[in-house]
DNA sequence: GCCGTTCGTGACCAATCGGTGTGAACTCTA
DNA sequence: TAGAGTTCACACCGATTGGTCACGAACGGC
């Protein structure tokens, strides 16, 4: 009795997140979004609501993949696995989508973006505590502060993504990762 | 023979500066700069040439305050120091406007912001390395990598920022700022 | 095969964008 | 004081913004 949408709304939200992830929320107009997503402006409304939505889920859609620290009973293995693969590395240097979000809309008192990118940030650094932790009762590196250290590592990560997006090679960034490992082995 | 202008020049970029501080480039509009500079639009192209001129003249305002890890002949001194004031300790959560502009332009294939920016990166890094060449010649801190220990630290400064933007306050932002350099102490 | 429902194209909306032109107000020289 | 030379407030420009609406096309249950 309905006629089938004959686009996947699913996919157009993974290449809304894309063009967000790379433009920013202000600088991506509808235009662009159409002609991203395949989809008419109506289709576009009718689908996510409006444009603001269309990023608040775009957000959300990022925010499903965490890092593997982030899995419970994470230990030492997945805190080096944090800073081994994804954003930082992204060759086309786009750093991460909340790292963005954070510079391009973190001064705004928007309750809507604040508290995913609270959540995010939080999140985070309460797996890397976790991992530290165990981290430590396992012996793998020595006794420390977790929560600072996390906070540490948190703050390293943003780093290395500011520094892809500025066009510093996948290499170099991994040395530096390397690096900031390494401050946690000699505490 | 010339009526003098009745707002001063370098006061305006100033603001200008901070406006654009403060929202970016893109989601800084004219008359925002109007009212924030407290002239009109026509006195505003006249002094400035255009948004986009002004903008650059901000970014310059702003690459002339360089961290004191930059003067001639800085050491280990010269890099705590570096972490302890300044962009990200800002109560206003401002970051570092090269960060900000880093993340909102970086991708964009522009070469008068991409060269003030590269600049800006190499200017930090070499600054980084000299001093840390000195601190380990004198024996401040052990022997390392003073090219990769540079690259560590100019990351940590940007991470810096992004926590700092998304509302880390400034007493823990120190105490982050604080194990980075440890890790230097330890390598 | 018909009909009600939904989809999507394209025109359209007011608001705002960055940028320009005009003309009155002002300051200084002569 | 006359008038040259600038500054600046304001209106205005076309283009673009995010968002809406109406209508013809495509579909599925009967």
């Amino acid at each position: 009795m309905v006629r089938p949408k004959n686009f996947d709304p699913e996919q157009a939200l993974q290449r809304a997140l894309h063009v967000f992830w790379n433009n920013g929320y202000r600088s991506t107009s509808l235009s662009e979004l159409e002609t991203a997503l395949g989809i008419g402006r109506k289709s576009l409304y009718d689908t996510f609501g409006s444009k603001r939505e269309l990023f608040l889920k775009a957000l959300d859609a990022y925010a499903t993949i965490r890092p593997p620290v982030e899995n419970p009973g994470a230990g030492w293995e997945e805190i080096v696995e944090s800073f081994g693969g994804g954003g930082p590395y992204d060759p086309e240097h786009r750093s991460c989508f909340f790292v963005n979000t954070i510079i391009e809309l973190g001064l705004e008192d928007d309750p809507d973006v604040l508290t995913r990118i609270e959540h995010h940030v939080t999140s985070l650094r309460e797996g890397f505590e976790r991992a530290l932790r165990k981290a430590i009762a396992e012996g793998r590196v020595p006794e420390q502060d977790p929560e600072l250290t996390a906070n540490y590592l948190c703050t390293a990560l943003q780093g290395l993504s500011v520094m892809s997006r500025g066009g510093t090679s996948p290499e170099q960034l991994r040395s530096i990762a390397q690096r900031t490992l390494d401050a946690i082995q000699h505490p």
